[in-house]
DNA sequence: TCAATTGTTGATCGCTCAGTACAAAACGTT
DNA sequence: AACGTTTTGTACTGAGCGATCAACAATTGA
């Protein structure tokens, strides 16, 4: 026996709930707008989802899937500059942040911010995915060294570490000014630090 | 003519409120839970502050008038290593957010996240707390460097601004980890940069 | 064609929300 | 002790919350 076909795709269907979350918050996004952003009835959607939390752990899992893991591709070591790649990660980051009229920000953040110490779970989601971008840039920084182009005083993992803080650091001052030449310091400071 | 009194003290319920508005963010504190902290009753309290917003509000405003406050005045220029006191402001907040178990991390930092792009006036108060740092840290750096205990390869501006980020995104951090080791390293690393 | 299963729809549930209304209470002055 | 003024406690409001439910639709193997 085979049932009545679900008419819409999970992914579309997290994708506009990842939105949603990302403007608002959890807390703030009401299923109401959910239903609406998304296009489905209540029915479906907690059929589907089962609940207002797990929709939100599935949008964190996807935003790690998604916006995250193209940010990893780009660090994934190849032939030009490890520092140039390092700051254009930041720089890049910037431009997004100060053009979004939305003030968004980094949806793994906000996450930190607002829910964890409360959720297990998506602290658990969130670290995972501060990991595996600590992990693409102690690899990228160790290649850099080994070419001689990057200091060695740091390990690389060290030196990961304090440019991923100052890499949140930078997304969470986007939120709250507009000031490039601020941000910029900022990316200048880190990279000559390498 | 005189009217009865208050029988509470304007300070002391803002403190009440700040510690709730911490731990649960905005959106997840309920009124109910304010009356239940302060120990007022609903009409107390909107006769004097007049909403929730701006409770939460006077609640920002009290946390820069104490908690980063009393930061500023640590870093305050004195006798000592620049390095040391700068060394020693993560190395304080490290151990603060780690043993805290409701990990609260920074009330500036949730606000940004949850608040700031939808509310103007909690992103200029948070920003006004930003400005207030970084200001005070380019005041040391500029004297570590006027005695040359620090490189003059930053500006005072840069130097502070990089430190200051990179500090943002380690109370980030320890909202989601336990790894020691991992927060210190980026301690290392940034006052090494220094 | 119909049986079995799952998806959809929209009304509805019981609650809780932020905020208000209002009467009683507490004051110093007169 | 009566007055004007503000505070306090509490009941209340309408709206909106997250979640559920039953009736109905769509599907395909039997």
């Amino acid at each position: 026996m085979v049932a009545r076909p679900r008419e819409f795709s999970d992914a579309a269907v997290i994708d506009a709930a990842m939105e949603l979350f990302w403007e608002k918050g959890y807390e703030a996004t009401t299923t109401q707008d959910l239903c609406e952003r998304t296009g489905l009835g209540r029915g479906s959607l907690y059929n589907a989802f089962g609940s207002k939390h797990a929709l939100y752990e599935e949008s964190i899992k996807r935003y790690a899937e998604t916006r995250a893991a193209l940010q990893l591709q780009e660090l994934a070591p190849s032939g030009g500059s490890v520092r140039d790649r390092l700051r254009d990660l930041m720089i890049a980051m910037i431009e997004r942040d100060l053009e979004d009229p939305g003030r968004r920000g980094c949806l793994a953040l906000n996450a930190a911010g607002e829910t964890a110490g409360r959720s297990g779970e998506v602290t658990s989601l969130v670290h995972r995915q501060f990991r595996d971008l600590e992990e693409a840039l102690a690899a990228l920084i160790a290649v850099g060294q080994r070419t001689g182009e990057l200091s060695t005083s740091l390990s690389p993992l060290q030196a990961a570490r304090m440019f991923q803080s100052a890499y949140y650091g930078l997304r969470v001052l986007a939120k709250v000014t507009d000031d490039r030449r601020a941000l910029l310091d900022v990316v200048d400071g880190t990279v000559a630090a390498l």
